[in-house]
DNA sequence: TTGAGAGATATTGGATCCATTGGAGGCTTC
DNA sequence: GAAGCCTCCAATGGATCCAATATCTCTCAA
C-alpha cells in the first residue's frame, strides 16, 4: 500500500487521509452540521423531496436550532438544498434535463482542475490511484463502487490548489449523488468493464502527464456516462 | 426603445426589468441583508481585505445580529467573502492567478449556458441587447460600462433555465467585479473598441441563432480579457 | 360524502442574553 | 530597548425566548 499523498486542497479533503493534525481552528458547529447534513443527503438518508425540520436537526446534533440555521443557509448557497421563506427547507428533485446539464457542467469545468493539478501529482498518488482501481476491478458493491470512483477522481483534482474550481466541482459531484446510486443500482456491474477501460487509460496519461490526452479522456468518460444516463430517464421516475 | 423580454431565470433577475411584481412571498432578512451586502461588495464600497463587522451591519439594516450572521454564512458559501471561525468575516483578496483561472471557468461554463439560452431568445432580446450595446459605443464612463457590460451578457444567459449554471456564472462575475473595474479605470476607453467588435459579432451570430459562431465569439471575448488582465499585474498590486 | 372554514398545532423568523474567543495595549523583565 | 506576558475590551458563538407564518385537523354544512 502506496504512503498517502499530502493534499493541498481544503475543500479536497475529505478524499485526503488526515495526516497528523494541522494546527486548525475547530471549525464552527454550523460547519459540522452542514457536514452533517451533507453527508445524511449523500448517504441517502434524506431523500430527495423530504422536508428537513430544523428542530429534528438540533436534537440529533446536540445543539440548539441556530447553528442549523446557519448550516441550511449555507447548504442552500451550495445548492444541495431548497428553501422557501416560512416553509422551511428540503431536498430538491431533479429531473433528467437538470442531471444532464450538471454532467455538462462537468465535462468542461473538471477538466480544467485535472490540468491544473497533473503538473504537481507525485508517483504516490499514481500509486494511490491504482490501489483503488484495483479495488474496483475486484467487482465491488454499488455503494463501495461509488466510493471508490469519488475518491479516484478527486484524487486525481487534488492538487489544483484553486478552492474556487474543487469545490464547484465537489458540489456538482453531489447534486447528482442521488441519481449516480440509482443508476449504478440499476445497471449493476454490467457496464463497469467500460469504466475500468476508461480509468486505467486516464491513470496512465497523468503517468505520463499528458495534459491533453487526460482532458480528452476524462471529458469522454463523463460524456458518455452523461448519455448512458439520458438513456435511463427510470432513474428518474418520481415514485 | 424596445420593451423589455420577460426572463424565466430568477438568478438574472437583475438584468431583467421588474415587471409587475409577482405575488411571491417577501424574502428573508437574511436574503436582503445578503443582497444589500452583495451589492456593498460589487460596488467597492467595501474593499477587498476589508473586514465585516456584524453588528455594524446589523446596525445599518436596522435589525439584530441573527440575519446577519445567515447572511454572512451564504456569502461564505457563495465565495463571495471569507470566513475564520471566531474572527469573522472579510472579502478576500484575489491574486492575478486565482482572477485568471475564474476567467478560465468563465470561458467553459458561460459558452454552455449561452448554447442553452439561444433558442428561446426574441427579437425583443436583440433590440434590448442593440440598445445596450448602442449606449457601450457613446463612450460612458467606466461605471456605467460596467453596468452595460454585465447587462449585455447576463442578458444573453437569461432564457438559460437552470440555475445551477446561471448562479454560478453570476458568482464568477461577482468574485472579479473589482478586479474588472481596476482594469478598466486603468485602460480607460483605450481598447474598448475590440469589446464593441467582439460585442457586435457576438450579437449577429445569436440573430442568426448561430450557437457554433455564438460560442466561438463569446469564448474569444473571455479569452482575450483574462489575456489581456494578465498584461496587467498592476491591477492586482495590495497597496 | 365532500368541501370550506376555524381553530389548534407545528415550524420557522427574529431579538436578546450570556459565554467564549481573539486581539490590542500596557506592563514587567531581561 | 525589546521580547514576552497579562489584562481588558471588542467581536463572534450559541441558547433561549417570543412572534409570525404555515400546516394540520376537526367540525359543520351543502
Amino acid at each position: 500500500m502506496s504512503t498517502h499523498p499530502t493534499g493541498r486542497n481544503a475543500a479536497l479533503a475529505d478524499v485526503q487521509p488526515a495526516g497528523p493534525e494541522p494546527a486548525v481552528a475547530a471549525p464552527a458547529a454550523s460547519h459540522r452540521v452542514a457536514a452533517f447534513l451533507r453527508e445524511a443527503i449523500l448517504s441517502g438518508e434524506i431523500a430527495p423531496g423530504e422536508r428537513i425540520r430544523q428542530e429534528d436537526v438540533a436534537e440529533r446534533i446536540g445543539g440548539s436550532r441556530l447553528p442549523v440555521r446557519e448550516a441550511v443557509r449555507m447548504l442552500e448557497a451550495e445548492g444541495l438544498i431548497e428553501y422557501e421563506t416560512n416553509k422551511g427547507a428540503r431536498v430538491p428533485v431533479l429531473g433528467m434535463r437538470e442531471v444532464d446539464l450538471i454532467y455538462q457542467m462537468r465535462e468542461r469545468l473538471e477538466p480544467l482542475a485535472l490540468i491544473e493539478s497533473i503538473p504537481r501529482l507525485t508517483d504516490a498518488h499514481f500509486d494511490e490511484l491504482g490501489d483503488i482501481q484495483a479495488q474496483i476491478e475486484q467487482g465491488v458493491d454499488v455503494a463501495s463502487f461509488l466510493q471508490l470512483d469519488r475518491r479516484f477522481h478527486l484524487l486525481t483534482y487534488s492538487l489544483c490548489e484553486f478552492d474556487a474550481l474543487t469545490s464547484m466541482v465537489i458540489r456538482l459531484w453531489n447534486a447528482t449523488q442521488h441519481h449516480r446510486r440509482m443508476f449504478m443500482a440499476l445497471i449493476g456491474s454490467g457496464q463497469r468493464w467500460v469504466v475500468n477501460a476508461e480509468h486505467n487509460l486516464l491513470l496512465e496519461s497523468l503517468r505520463r502527464r499528458d495534459a491533453v490526452d487526460a482532458e480528452r479522456y476524462l471529458q469522454g468518460h463523463i460524456r458518455r456516462t452523461r448519455i448512458e444516463l439520458s438513456r435511463h430517464p427510470e432513474v428518474f421516475d418520481r415514485t
